[in-house]
DNA sequence: ACAGGTAGCTTGCAAATTGCAAGTTAGATG
DNA sequence: CATCTAACTTGCAATTTGCAAGCTACCTGT
């Protein structure tokens, strides 16, 4: 069932190989939502995020598991349920989302405040550190409120 | 024919707007090409890049350049010829390709020595101004030696 | 000016991937 | 025990991709 980034890379360029485990439109969501939102579960990433559905989040999920980006890790308490968290590798890509982060907010029509993506870029540092600190302290308090009003509203069924 | 970043965001987070730009295998590479490695033309982005079908690739040229990330420029003396160039919009990635660099070069396999991406790493703000400076006078020497150690061969045909 | 070559695309089509709805399964909950 | 909930699977139609073949200007050599 896997299909991307389980193959072999198409060229030992390192960006072409961070493609081949990221490069798509969902992975980095993925990752963006556990990072900056403090979500963990599969519910948090189906509901607060763009709509993604549960075949693609299932095997994205897996993806980056087996990309050594997340680990699955069981609730006490619950059995049903597992929390998801990024490994070391993940979270080193904090830089990462923080560029596309300022570079889509100077250059794209975005819900994020001019002032705000000035506020990130002049503070990459400190914000990094504690995006560092939220995964090394398990604390899930969202790091950035949510841009997320959505263009494509989530479709609830009337509920008859 | 378009496709992918023509229609309407899925949500107005930045990150979400980046990847309807930018989210798929073939889109950063194309920028990687013409940034790091001064490709300007087709055949160039063709031939010395990780095989990408030419359908593809002039699918995701006209993306690019309607997301405001490339212009084509015609060639003088030339006529059949273009120029693909980046916008300001366009060289502002580099430091999302610099980090995506970094990152993969400690994370994952690939051609760079850790050596330069060390290198790299601790002389960020050199290699954008370096970067930049090399977009603004059109100077196409490589920043970076390309690291295209192919592992699908060109697939020459045997010309019989 | 005519016969190639070359650059940059299109087109056709099979194969892979996606999105959506509808299950399914294991574990809580009342 | 009936129901609920979390996390998946499955089926399937609709896109999107990859590959090979064109195709059309525009040079270039003779």
């Amino acid at each position: 069932m896997a299909t991307k980034s389980t193959s072999k890379p198409r060229s030992e360029c390192p960006v072409s190989v961070s493609l081949d485990v990221l490069g798509d439109r969902w992975s980095l969501l993925i990752i963006r939502d556990v990072m900056v939102s403090g979500y963990r579960t599969f519910r948090e990433f189906q509901r607060a995020g763009e709509g993604i559905a549960t075949n693609i989040l299932s095997d994205r999920l897996h993806k980056l598991e087996a990309a050594g980006v997340l680990i699955t890790e069981p609730v006490e308490g619950d059995g049903r349920s597992a929390h998801y968290r990024l490994t070391p590798k993940g979270i080193a890509l904090a830089p990462v989302l923080l560029e596309l982060l300022i570079w889509a907010g100077h250059h794209e029509e975005t819900a994020a405040p001019e002032s705000f993506i000035s506020h990130l870029e002049h503070n990459r540092q400190a914000i990094l550190v504690e995006t560092y600190r939220r995964w090394e302290q398990r604390d899930p308090t969202p790091l950035i409120p949510p841009f997320v009003s959505h263009v494509k509203s989530p479709k609830r069924k009337p509920k008859r």
